[in-house]
DNA sequence: CCTACCGATCGGTAGG
DNA sequence: CCTACCGATCGGTAGG
């Protein structure tokens, strides 16, 4: 058990900057302490192992997540509406704190037990609120949708993989991202199948 | 440079399943050795090294990929039953070959140069017959996406995550994914807004 | 394909 | 927070 402080604090940011550009594995507890001129050793003044700062980092991404769209999924709106703002609130997390969110997605399974089946109970409850926005606008006859649990999977393949492309200093914003992929989503990549020709497999 | 061989071909197996689980940077060659009921050491009568296993896994995925998805992209069909059937395909690749797909996907970053330039080309030259395929049918009005290269992208990336989820001996087969995330992603999650909401597929 | 080994580096600790 | 160090392990090689 370590004191936790300002210092601290930049060890957890570095770790997060460098294990979402290297990966976790590919990251040295002295890479870290390097780029803060401290000798490798001295980190474990402040921390406790290099899993406890993934456990650290994962734990903080997931909080964001949940903070940010936990409460948009029971608001008395329509199911597309909910299903709208999620998404968007689900992007902003993922480009605003861009270094936390991609070491949760990408490295998440790295961490030590119990950690990591913790996570794994955190991502299932974060993935029912769209099952469940999806299920009630299936209900509602909002959505054509067959399998809900399906449905939340593609869609939140589709969002976790921006740290693989998303550039902060790109062309593209996180809300214009998240417009259009909110459009393709809901909507669908064709044209309405009363509005022309094409049939199915 | 390293004679081929039977061995070699096992060791590579090996190697693609324990990529895929552990990840590349967390599997030792000593538990692929393992695994073989071999030393350490003796693997490098058949191998050059960590990576160039790691290289040729990434290859193999690669060229299935493309030997699966490039032909359809060319077929004088509409664009959206050539998308349905790269959609397919694709999955196809990833739940026939899922070793080396996973580790395509999830590990090529690791690879060393040139050969991770080499597989970063590989990648955005598929990603461009999707790209293809989605601006042709905007040219001809059947698709209504605006960016197809963000439609590119998104399809892809809920392909691509496949590996975090689908389980060979689950309840859902390739084909029921496939036919369900072509139909999600063509025709969308909601209700058309002209139609009403029975519309078959 | 094994034995035996290489230098390098890993995460982490003792003791100041 | 540093110096100095720990045992363990890493990918890889020599020589049979």
């Amino acid at each position: 058990m370590v004191a936790s402080g300002a210092r601290k604090e930049q060890i957890v940011a570095t770790a997060s900057e460098l294990f979402r550009q290297r990966g976790y594995h590919a990251t040295t507890v002295r890479d870290i302490a390097r780029e803060l001129d401290l000798q490798g050793g001295s980190l474990y003044a402040h921390i406790d192992s290099k899993d406890a700062v993934l456990r650290e980092i994962v734990a903080r991404a997931a909080e964001a997540f949940f903070a940010a769209v936990e409460q948009l999924a029971g608001e008395p709106w329509p199911a597309a509406t909910r299903l709208r703002a999620m998404i968007h609130a689900h992007i902003g997390v993922v480009t605003s704190r861009l270094n936390d969110a991609t070491v949760f997605l990408q490295d998440w399974r790295y961490l030590e037990e119990p950690g990591r089946a913790e996570i794994l109970r955190l991502r299932d409850a974060y993935e029912a609120l769209f099952r469940q926005v999806l299920a009630e606008g299936i209900a509602a006859g909002e959505f054509t949708v067959r399998d809900p649990r399906l449905a939340s999977i593609m869609l939140l393949s589709g969002l976790n993989a921006l740290p693989g492309w998303f550039r902060p200093d790109g062309a593209l914003s996180a809300d214009h991202i998240a417009a259009e992929y909110a459009e393709m989503l809901l909507h669908g990549l064709s044209v309405r199948p009363l509005a022309d020709e094409e049939d199915d497999r």
